[in-house]
DNA sequence: ATGCCTTTCCCAGAAAGA
């Protein structure tokens, strides 16, 4: 079974490159980020012509995650009762979704940007990551192969950013958020790290601006994280760099996981 | 070459991304 996820930067803009990614890559689970469009909007047509089921949780504009599977969707969860919500309490944003598919449970995570570290977004950003924690906690035991990936717009170590010396006093980098990603393992949820398919870091995502990607300039901020039964099913693991070139890409790449069951 | 920002709202330019 080959699963992955990515943030494609908006449905709308990204589907043909994402019907065409499916298709070469023969991938069974696909979770997206930043679908950028209301449930009602999303084009599931494409996906249902070439043998995919999907559910989305959007909310239009702003954020919207989906699962894209090819072995069927159940028990799905569209966020989750804790989520702090944003800018004021009770106002949830499209951000976290749980699917099974195939007998894998996956999330598909968008974990808020933080924007500065003296902005409330990013204090929004730590609550957030304590709760959806909290939640996914309750799922992570049992036999069952369970992975929480996406966006997590967290750079863990400095060495999954390009230069550490560009990113003092920005967000991603901190150690609070730093700590929060570590207590989401700390749950028992495992890295699955990926090869890079070129380069000697497996980067994720690269600005648009500046050249970024073919200057080396990128980070790490994608994830797959994998219960005890999900790591050990693991046969391979690589970001696709070359969903980063190109016209009209992403300016994140996928993660593929490959696993043996 | 992998190439210099993109997407949403909507029609002008601001906001957001990370």
């Amino acid at each position: 079974m080959r699963i992955a996820t990515w943030n494609i930067n908006s449905i709308t803009t990204r589907l043909p490159r994402v019907t065409e990614w499916l298709e070469l890559t023969g991938t069974d689970i696909l979770c997206v980020q930043e679908t950028k469009v209301a449930d009602t909007a999303f084009p599931a047509l494409p996906f249902e012509e070439i043998g995919y089921e999907v559910a989305h949780f959007g909310q239009g504009r702003w954020n919207g995650v989906a699962v894209i599977s090819k072995v069927g969707i159940a028990d799905v969860e569209r966020g989750f009762a804790s989520d702090p919500g944003f800018p004021d309490v009770g106002t949830l944003e499209a951000r976290a979704m749980g699917a099974t598919c195939g007998g894998v449970r996956v999330w598909s995570l968008y974990v808020p940007n933080g924007r500065t570290p003296d902005d409330p977004h990013y204090q929004y950003k730590l609550e957030w990551l304590a709760a959806v924690t909290k939640h996914l906690s309750d799922q992570v035991a049992g036999a069952t192969p369970f992975a929480v990936m996406g966006d997590f717009n967290i750079a863990p170590t400095d060495a999954d950013v390009w230069d550490p010396a560009k990113f003092v006093g920005a967000t991603h980098v901190t150690e609070p958020e730093r700590t929060a990603f570590r207590a989401i393992t700390d749950v028992g949820l495992h890295d699955v790290f990926p090869r890079a398919l070129k380069g000697d870091h497996p980067f994720t995502y690269w600005d648009y601006r500046d050249g970024a990607f073919h200057r080396g300039m990128g980070m790490r901020i994608d994830f797959v994280l994998g219960n005890t039964p999900f790591k050990d099913a693991v046969s391979d693991s690589y970001v696709d760099r070359d969903a980063r070139k190109g016209k009209g890409p992403s300016d994140h790449a996928p993660i593929v996981v490959d696993l043996d069951l």
